[in-house]
DNA sequence: TTGACACTATACAGACCTGTCTGGTAAAGT
DNA sequence: ACTTTACCAGACAGGTCTGTATAGTGTCAA
């Protein structure tokens, strides 16, 4: 996606029948919100991008902190279902903890990957965002994961092993 | 440091003289921006705090922009001196790079300690932002702080190792 | 046909933020 | 005595942002 296609509306319906306006504006947040950050990026552009009124925005949402948690909610929906897929995979708990480190660290290989989002998200998020949460349950999922995986694997201190790898996770993801 | 007090003038002059506005208000960005953020914190409330009147911000800086470069400016420079007056204890590469990381890892025990300042006011500074240059210098000045000593100290990958460090900081840092 | 529904388009209020401008005070230099 | 310098206080303009309100369109079902 070029710069200059950025704000133009996106419909993706060749189909007769439109994605509904709530679809078309968590899309646009996604991509809004990740590429530009939460804050800089405004409703308008929002809207303008989905090509929707901004009358359905607060139809469908009940202000841009909610579509901002919307919006990170389906980041660790995607997350959780990433990981979970390459889970399947293995069947030895220390498979399964690489698994999760390498479903975490996959998309730092793409071109337009700019930081873990949860990180950015709550480093430019006001104290009293309500997206806050969300970044804090994402964390302590993964952490928990990786550290029920690591007591399975019989190390002998799972918890400190688990907040070792997020912390290394972290790093690489700044 | 009470929240309420938060937006009280600190103007610290026991003494007959007056700080100049400039340092008062290097003062109160410092703690300002780095507390609540470079951008949820306005101008208002840093001449409020600094006790200042509001053309004075603008006889000595530039700006909003100017006062946030200044105050990365100072944050650099005071992480520099930090490192330099640990180095100078020692004498061996090995222990020199340990004293680095010394230098960089205690205020993370600090109670107010609220990441990287670099690396928060990189993720929530508008792309354009002059402070973003300084940020980059930080990080680029310590990376080959720590490659040079690196290399003295005859690692293999001198470069490498330093990113790796760099990366492992970043990781404590978030 | 009518009415409910989801949506678009746009105008607007209110808050907030940056930056400018004016006016006044006090101390220091000439 | 006069000027310069540094400063404070506050009003104000211009912009941006969120969120609301109004008016109109198209669709589907009863």
């Amino acid at each position: 996606m070029k710069p200059e296609e950025m704000d133009k509306p996106l419909n993706g319906n060749t189909s007769s029948v439109r994605r509904p306006a709530r679809e078309r504006l968590l899309a646009a947040a996604e991509e809004l919100f990740y590429q530009d950050g939460v804050q800089s990026v405004g409703i308008d552009r929002v809207i303008e991008r989905a090509g929707v009124a901004k009358a359905s925005l607060y139809g469908n949402f009940n202000g841009k902190d909610d579509l901002v948690r919307a919006y990170l909610d389906a980041r660790f929906e995607a997350r959780r279902a990433a990981i979970e897929t390459k889970l399947a995979f293995h069947e030895a708990p220390r498979d399964k903890m690489l698994a999760v480190f390498d479903a975490m660290t996959e998309p730092l290989a793409k071109p337009n990957y700019r930081g873990c989002a949860f990180l950015r998200a709550t480093a430019e998020m006001p104290a009293d965002a309500s997206g806050r949460e969300v970044c804090r349950d994402a964390r302590r999922w993964t952490r928990e994961l990786l550290a029920g995986l690591a007591k399975e694997a019989g190390a002998s201190n799972p918890y400190v092993l688990a907040k070792q790898l997020v912390l290394l996770y972290d790093g690489a993801a700044a």
